[in-house]
DNA sequence: GGATCATGTCGTCAATTGACGACTAAATTT
DNA sequence: AAATTTAGTCGTCAATTGACGACATGATCC
């Protein structure tokens, strides 16, 4: 993997560059959008792109060997750092009905919390709709619909809870829980919140508020005008 | 204070800036505290000087009359807009037991969502937790500890339900609710979510499933290591 | 009506910053 | 080993950008 051809010729890198020394075109490539999805999320969407290039350990006109400008390698990195980590089978877990549901759904957002809500992942997530450049949200969007859609539904199954017909409503509840859920992610990764009490077990006890609160939150929900 | 010295003069700013002629000291500094407010909530605290003064109508050279730096004058913003609107009083309301905890929290909520979670202030305050500026946001936290322990108690003492000693996971309770009710504004007003469901209904929705799910939130918060 | 001071602008400087032409050097082919 | 292709760098340009000295303009006071 290392070539380590010593050829310490160049005064520039200053620092540990990538610790490699030549690398073909896609592996480099790769290399740079990993470094500068954890840069720009680091540093926001308007970090230069000669501190990126530093922190690649290369040149920052090589930067322009790959991407044509900064907010194509932007919209890289968003495509592959924001929406590549979903996964489908999420919601084949949810709907798999021979466990109970307070069971799916921890198995779920365990993984989704380690998975999506990461640092990395948040900030960037954050920068970008801060900036609203519309890098696609509604792709996600539909995603996260889907999801609301399918946590309220099994939930109220399992439950024998009646839903209501309008799926505005049948979304707010599903975000009753995804919300709380999202909100700590942001309290652990962005603000310098305690952790004392283990992420799971916060997850746990939304999970279990979420799903034994159910018939009340359903019933909130159905009056009102 | 204001001598409002009835010299109309001022009626020919030659453009649409500020619309104002003239101002005094006092007077102009607020004015651009108010659109550097605006200005930042919008494009982030890496916007223009330039584009500032000219969203103000008066030139750049002027912002240096009033702040040294763009640093100091994104601190008086901070502390204005963000710091600056957080009520004293609704410790006192979350605390009025004449009245049923859910009025309180439905009373608190409406309120905390018009004054502090409006567009402006999370954009302001994401850009400013994400740029990690040590803006002071330890006494927000704080304030916010507060609110934490107080809504839990107080539903706890409504609900005749014990809570935990360990005061950390009496803040996570709180989060259950706050975070939810945080994140749905964030949804209204960053992401494009959908407004068929009006706010209040659904910061009741909100309340209505935290009042009546405590025990069996409180309970899922006892278990577990 | 002029002196005096506060309000506000012009123009500029030095450092950044995205972008890119021209060049160097390592790998691969012939 | 020379030729060719590929990976990577140097140096620079034009536009920005924070900051500020010098100057202008309007209000207030004598």
């Amino acid at each position: 993997m290392e070539a380590r051809s010593a050829k310490l010729r160049n005064n520039k890198p200053s620092k540990d560059n990538g610790g490699e020394g030549r690398l073909p075109y896609e592996e480099r490539r790769e290399h740079i959008l990993q470094h500068a999805a954890e840069f720009f999320s680091e540093y926001g969407l308007t970090g230069q792109t000669r501190s990126l290039a530093a922190a690649c350990g290369v040149s920052q006109r090589l930067l322009y060997r790959f991407f044509p400008s900064k907010a194509a390698l932007l919209r890289e990195v968003y495509s592959e750092t924001i929406i590549g980590p979903f996964k489908a089978v999420w919601l084949a877990q949810l709907t798999d009905r021979s466990k109970p549901v307070e069971e799916r759904l921890n198995q779920f957002y365990r993984d989704y919390f380690r998975t999506i809500l990461t640092r990395k992942w948040l900030r960037l997530f954050l920068y970008a709709s801060l900036a609203e450049s519309e890098m696609a949200p509604d792709y996600i969007a539909a995603i996260i619909k889907d999801l609301m859609e399918t946590v309220s539904r099994e939930t109220a199954h399992e439950q024998r809870v009646d839903l209501p017909d309008d799926p505005a409503l049948l979304h707010e509840i599903g975000w009753t829980l995804h919300g709380a859920v999202s909100h700590f992610a942001i309290r652990r990764h962005l603000y310098k919140a305690s952790r004392e009490i283990s992420e799971d077990r916060v997850l746990a006890m939304h999970i279990a508020a979420f799903v034994h609160g159910f018939p009340s939150l359903v019933q909130g929900a159905g009056d009102g005008p």
